[in-house]
DNA sequence: TCGATCGATACCCTAAAGATATGGACATCG
DNA sequence: CGATGTCCATATCTTTAGGGTATCGATCGA
């Protein structure tokens, strides 16, 4: 477990300095440790060459599987601290504005339901899936296919059309929708929790994105409920054929809590 | 993970003696090591006086947490060894004679399917569902409801109605038929895999079960497909209200192979 | 009340895991 | 083309986690 921990920051950073610093121990030890447990496994992971590294085909099985593995601990270790508190609470993670404007009526409805318990919401940019995965939140707010829902259970809520975000006087804001081959040039937002290889301005939370765009320094395609939240100085416009984004609640898939399951019964759409 | 494995012993045997005992280590470091575990996750796990020991509600939680941790570990490093080998196989875990006569055609299906990988028969009266967890094998032929599906994937292939295997000569051969209720007072077998709290004369295999069925030491409710291994001196009756027993193809659900897939899709029925 | 059982405590000892110092390969730059 | 910096490996020492034996204290049954 420690060892795999260990493999998995170094396959991560594919630096084994880097590596070490973020487990917080030296250099050697870590190299020490790798070796060990490729010998111990019988399987090379790691192809090293005193410039660079890159992982073996069983070293990016191990990779996937190991997260998985870490994730099960974590989320044992914290379930387990939960069942152990005496008021039992939900934690739902959510992306401010990120609920399509269901938020109210569905914490409403669970409320309703018979043996309800408190629901923490807890506010997360980025995450907010890893959170359910790794046990700090049992239940969250996702958009599909934006976030990824791998090892996770999820119901669709709500299909939202995208819109784009610009500030006024953009060259944009004088059409009255805008296609995705307009906006080829432009400086798009990357969140922390896009999928890797998604590129773009990283972007933390939406205030700060609205920042820039009013600044003029990035425009963003999100979702149209986003409206509300557009501050004077910025103006959206339709985007006619981005890919519409359906926000999901995604659930750990060996949940066996009836709290969550009374919570998904309530988000479903009505 | 060393104390998750620890922990989950003890809980399993509400036993410290005989947890430290099937662990091949002494008592007394086992008490200190789940000591160490309460103390550093904050919970109490278990409730111990001198004559007995179980479990608090958090150490449920633990245990079955536990458990799917540990086989997540487990399959990450079998799985990874397994990659690394040059030749790829697929591993199918099966009851002998459970597989409702479809394995011959299954297995066709799947060889004529492009980029086909040689598959090994593991053939197991128990722990097939748990040797697909923890990564020994890739695919699982089970029953359902008798076998526990828990963290795995399945698809139905083929539902079965029940027969009872007696031993000639027997009350129940005069009939042509049996109910449920007619079996109330014979002792039935107990499969190695049999969720907990099924209860009956334990056997691990089809062979062993006969011999014991022939001299008239049990019965056993089984799939009509085992007419074609009752051996002579039983005779088999069709059970009318017995639970029907469906065939599935069972894999781990965070399996992303595409021999896998493949492998299922030649055993969807036809 | 005595003995058997079972978990906890006390104490020792080995080996795993971490740190520091340093070596060797290799790319980059003046 | 040699100096320099980067990066992983090796060598060596130290700490501590993890395991063993002996024994205690509580509790149940005979």
């Amino acid at each position: 477990m420690r060892e795999l921990r260990y493999f998995v920051a170094v396959a991560e950073e594919l630096h084994f300095g880097r590596a070490a610093r973020r487990l917080n121990i030296a250099q050697p030890p870590l190299s020490r440790a790798i070796r060990l447990l490729e010998r111990r496994m019988g399987v090379t992971l790691l192809e090293r060459t005193s410039r660079e590294v890159h992982l073996t085909p069983a070293g990016e099985v191990l990779l996937a599987e190991g997260r998985g593995a870490l994730d099960a601990a974590a989320a044992a270790v914290r379930r387990t601290q939960r069942a152990a508190e005496t008021t039992r609470r939900l934690v739902l993670a959510l992306k401010p504005g990120g609920d399509g404007g269901l938020l109210r009526s569905i914490l409403d409805r669970y409320a309703a339901t018979p043996g309800a318990v408190p629901v923490d919401l807890a506010f997360s940019a980025g995450e907010r899936a890893q959170m359910v995965r790794d046990g700090r939140a049992d239940l969250a707010l996702l958009h599909r296919p934006q976030n990824d829902l791998t090892g996770l259970d999820s119901d669709d809520l709500l299909t939202q059309d995208q819109v784009v975000v610009l500030p006024e006087g953009h060259r944009l804001a004088a059409q009255d929708t805008v296609s995705m081959a307009d906006l080829s040039g432009e400086t798009l937002p990357r969140w922390p929790e896009a999928r890797p290889g998604v590129t773009g301005y990283p972007i933390s939370d939406t205030n700060q994105l609205m920042q820039l765009i009013m600044l003029g320094r990035m425009v963003a395609v999100l979702p149209e409920s986003i409206r509300d939240r557009v501050p004077p100085g910025a103006v959206w416009r339709p985007v006619t054929d981005a890919v519409p984004a359906t926000v999901v609640i995604a659930w750990s898939r060996d949940s066996t809590s009836r709290q969550v399951a009374a919570f998904v019964a309530a988000s479903a759409p009505h």
